[in-house]
DNA sequence: GTGCTTGCAAAGACTTTGCAAACTT
DNA sequence: AAGTTTGCAAAGTCTTTGCAAGCAC
């Protein structure tokens, strides 16, 4: 069966995920389902991080009968298939993030004071931790650097001053 | 009270490790209890990471009655002290390890073949995090660097050809 | 004696799993 | 038709908490 290229499914801006979906799907020879879509498409709904609690709650509002573990069982697809990007903070729970063209490593700011996380391109971390993992005879394969930081313009905006997710690099 | 400081009490080699804790308790307005000092006790006995479980092992070790509750209410003070730090590489528990001197920051290259968990000096990660917290108009209070590394020499080794705490530095 | 600490066991929080029904191929 | 996948609820895993007894000050 072939990936139609120009006729409109369901929903069109999520065209080109859809289809990598079905084709990792296809490639792994895992089931098309419909659960598998609906679960995508709520994770592209968020514009920043989410929790599994979210995802299950946003996907529930495409399709109200999609359960908590269809979307614990899905998360691994997704972020196998390289469409959703874990996050893993260490809060007790993990968030996640719709890779929506991201290419550079990420560092994860995360204010103290309002707790959100703010995602940095951080593209000289990706030498740095080959050289580390290369002092150890060994072959990065990922790497996470988290900052915990405190806002310094505390107080001055209830909304902690910066927009969510910034895109300056470093 | 004041701490005496030359006569030889239970275990000499942590004598000052014990004088620290106790310090930190007073200051705090806590007591100074037999299970506190065992618990830290049994946390230098560990030459490595250790997890919650294996230091309730250790502690009954020296001291049967230590409960699992009294460790998970003790760690957080051991923390706190700067006796123990906490290294949490996103399993499902945490590994804990005592302080016996390090000053620089510490990057875990994580062995995804044995698992082992390498401690590695990295003391230009302070100014890089500074650097990438400096550009959001926050102030870094605490970072985190953790590589997940393939071992080159697969096999070679059953032990995966290194010791457990590296002190190289990058 | 006062009130922090402890041990025990139960509760919590998030995630995983067993099983029968439903669905994809 | 054959074998995945799903929903439900129960089980799991690590950690936290309530409570009465015990201990530090």
């Amino acid at each position: 069966m072939e990936v139609t290229q120009n006729n409109h499914q369901s929903a069109e801006l999520l065209c080109d995920q859809k289809k990598a979906f079905k084709q990792f799907l296809i490639s792994k020879g895992l089931r098309v389902t419909n659960e598998r879509f609906v679960i995508l498409e709520a994770s592209f709904n968020h514009s920043e991080h989410f929790t599994a609690e979210e995802l299950l709650l946003n996907s529930k509002a495409l399709d109200h009968s999609i359960s908590r573990a269809t979307i614990y069982r899905t998360l691994p697809l997704l972020i196998e298939s390289g469409l959703v990007r874990e996050v893993d903070v260490g809060r007790d729970y993990k968030y996640y993030m719709a890779e929506k063209g991201t290419k550079t490593f990420q560092t994860q700011v995360i204010c103290t004071d309002c707790d959100k996380i703010f995602e940095v391109d951080a593209p000289f971390m990706e030498w740095y931790g080959k050289t580390v993992s290369d002092k150890l005879g060994m072959a990065p394969l990922s790497q996470r650097l988290q900052i915990n930081s405190a806002c310094l313009k505390k107080g001055d905006n209830p909304t902690c001053h910066k927009p969510y997710i910034s895109h300056d690099h470093v």
